[in-house]
DNA sequence: CTATTAGCTAACCAAAAGGTTAGTAATTGG
DNA sequence: CCAATTACTAACCTTTTGGTTAGCTAATAG
């Protein structure tokens, strides 16, 4: 149950995270963000073969950032951003590490341990 | 200069969130966190080979996330997350399709073009 | 009806990712 | 000095990734 529990939250970290290491997929997410698009309007900026922008869209869809809708012959593509609120969560824990305010680091180099094993406890 | 200081942002976005699209790497990251630490403590957790886990920090280290300092024998590992605030600056600017207040996305649905015109241009 | 269009599969390919074992270099403990 | 430890390369293997071309299906325009 627990087990089970992490592991999907794990693999689903994994898919978020893989799906934003490419530019094309960030450019994809970053075109839906402007509203919804056939598959020919997000291929069109790129230099790449359909077939190939549609392995792009397979790898959103796996990761929950992309929902198709088929009509007809169109298929019309939405975001969903909401997989990127544990993705933005798990960078969050980090924040106190690149932080301007550096009074919050030095509150944990006195404490250690503290902050990590409440937020940074293995997962 | 033979290193290359600036790199692009986009190859930037690629190594961090490649990076993070592991979850070992994940669980080197989180443990670092709690203190700089050895190599070989760094693996002990891992049911894998010490060379396995020397790429997972060589992956580290190339997104900028990670620092090696040899004294010795020994390489000490530190955490080094300031790559990791352009990881959450780009996913910052989807929040709004998740956030809870859907004020904001109501806001842009009436008004297409002008938040993600100012805040998502392909970059 | 026919031709075209939109989106996909299938099959293939090269390169990268993630792992292994074996071996090497340098440092350190006995 | 010798042996063990630490971290790393080198070489190799398998799977995944990101791309291709060719071909297929369903829907639509004329």
């Amino acid at each position: 149950m627990r087990s089970t529990q992490k592991r999907s939250q794990e693999a689903r970290l994994d898919a978020v995270f893989g799906a934003l290491s490419d530019g094309t997929r960030r450019r994809i997410l970053a075109r839906l963000a402007r509203g919804s698009a056939r598959v020919s309007d997000l291929a069109e900026p790129f230099a790449i073969s359909l077939p190939a922008v549609c392995k792009h869209l397979d790898v959103l869809e796996q990761a929950g950032l992309l929902r198709r809708e088929r009509d007809g012959r169109v298929s019309r593509c939405h975001l969903d951003a909401r997989p990127l609120e544990s993705a933005e969560a798990f960078i969050e824990h980090y924040r106190v590490f690149w932080s301007g305010t550096l009074e919050a680091l030095a509150l944990y180099v006195e404490e250690p341990g503290k902050l990590a094993d409440r937020e940074l406890a293995d997962r």
